[in-house]
DNA sequence: AATGAATGAGTTTTCATTCAT
DNA sequence: TATGAATGAAAACTCATTCAT
């Protein structure tokens, strides 16, 4: 790998476990194994590298969403296939989930300095608008739903759950992060999300 | 107030809108309009100061649930009610979202060292607990769901619209944060979620 | 004790083991049980409050110098006897030795402005003038020897192994500060005196 | 010299005029006439430096306790030239005084930190005995003298007079730090301890 | 493309001292 | 004589960034 490449791979990892302020150039040089002074030969400073580190993260997950290929799939499971694996990508991928909240801590501001911003919509959002026409249609799921807050449902069943999880932990007394707990989570969102859509 | 108090009612707000580092011990003291000594006096330290602040946060939203007197109501009413008062304390309390979102970022270490964790515990889980079983009684719920499960997708359909608010705007090319937005939100998370209990 | 009393001997204790910079008016409040404030009302601030600690530390010793009445003795009995008790002195008096470093560290600045110097002149010397003349009258002690430099060398055999001790002790690998340690260089030191002063 | 040098040749200074606590990292940097963080960045932290101020005297005396070469003279040579030289390094660097004390003051506790403690071993303990048992074969000295306590007391000679120059100057009157009065102290110590060991 | 040394501006924290009562 | 709250000044330490090579 470039040292370039190193260095946004180490980026990502540091700002998603101690959030912008808590960073450090330094860590992130290091764990890359090259010299610090590279970070700012390659992206500048650090909230410049920052930026990066958040369009890379929607390209992996819009490149994922791409994949998925629900259109020829039955609406019910279409659906179930799409709850399923937004909650497994949230699950595997805290690093997103972590990044994501600091960028809103931040209210955004990096994301609207990305100039191509077009680059992280989500062409989810046409793929669910057609899955729900479908389902209505063919009586599976209640008409005049908003594929917007559908998706926003969806998303937030599982990220409420992994972004929170070490305070519902605290709270609940219970190991929330073990594989037998996100299974049972799994199983509700699931179950919950689809017979919310039944008409 | 008591400059304790100023101090605790400044960090707060520090805290949730900076987070924890990036948070200013001197802003909290000028916002309380105290001299930054007595943060130390006090609290003895930025991160015991952010404990505390943690503390109370809780102890608004279990005293606003202790408040709320559910037993009373008709099955299908409490639970919408409580599905309405939760979207609302998070829609009117961004301060405990972002807080609650940068504690976790720091894996809960914070609450982990407050001694009396369990003045943190929700007292709402027996209310819903209760509500789920009478509806279940009355055939107006589904048998068998999980209180605390159902308690986290209540709170994640709230939490994850306003903790991405900004992201969320940005991708979807729309202000999220108005006042019809909201309501907007409210009525499919409302809708949603009674629709899932239904048998 | 009055309260005065209290803070002057933690002070005593509490400038003895951090020096005068170590030293924080804070604990020596607390080991005195009494309000930080009457430091600054009995003392004026914490270098006068050093100043009366260096004097009591005097003041002691030259009242055991006092009560120690050698005159009547024999040369070589009274020599061993004051070679003896100034080890012992300094043996059990930890904290005068420390003091008297620390304020050797500040080159004797507070003692310089204790206005009454004369108090802290042992009056030893005298004592140690006559013991030497008259040993060496009978012959018992080599003549000319000068009862200052017998005296800086009858404290400093003690007075270096206690003001080093933990040092003295790592470098050697062996723990210098136990009793049989002690009960040795004891016997050494006189010895060595002794011999040193044989016509 | 390098940063790092000027840097702890300055520490040295400071440390010795002023002890551990009082000693200003500050002071430091802008005696050495480099930034202040090149102290963090070079030494990790005050306590560290001094750490390192530390084994740099202990090698210092070392270096020149290695050149002294006294195995090959006489027993009584020798142990003359071990007094002198003593008492002259003692005179001369009054820095190393210092920083004894104050390191002892603190029990110790950074040279405890120190790997590699054996660096700070004296070689002269063997030189010591070696002459000891010479002279003692000869006949010039005494027999069963322990090696350690008579290089307690060489040092403690000198050391007591440097250490306590300033009080003992105002307790007797005089001043201790004339070059007559080191002198005359210099005769005095060889005097004693040469006297001392005389069978 | 790469590096080690250096730095300015800030950040938390400490501490002797004073104020108001 | 006594106290709790408050403060100004300075201390150690941090960190993103730049310089010289």
């Amino acid at each position: 790998m470039s040292s370039r490449d190193l260095l946004l791979a180490a980026a990502h990892e540091e700002f998603a476990s101690r959030g912008y302020e808590g960073a450090r150039v330094d860590a992130i040089a290091k764990k890359a194994g090259v010299n610090k002074q590279l970070v700012y030969h390659h992206f500048g400073n650090k909230e410049d590298l920052y930026g990066k580190v958040l369009e890379s993260a929607y390209d992996g997950i819009r490149e994922r969403e791409r994949r998925l290929d629900l259109a020829r799939l039955r609406p019910q499971t279409a659906m179930r296939r799409l709850i399923e694996t937004s909650f497994d990508y949230l699950a595997e991928n805290r690093d997103f989930v972590a990044l994501l909240t600091d960028e809103n801590l931040h209210k955004g501001k990096h994301m609207k300095r990305i100039v191509d911003i077009q680059r992280m919509n989500t062409p989810l959002l046409g793929t669910l608008d057609g899955i729900l026409r479908r389902g209505a249609a063919e009586g599976v799921f209640r008409k005049g739903l908003d594929p917007l807050q559908v998706y926003v449902s969806i998303a937030g069943m599982g990220f409420f759950y992994f972004n929170n999880i070490y305070t519902l932990s605290a709270i609940f007394g219970q190991n929330l992060d073990s594989q037998e707990a996100i299974a049972s989570r799994r199983r509700h969102v699931v179950d919950m999300l689809m017979h919310a859509l039944r008409p």
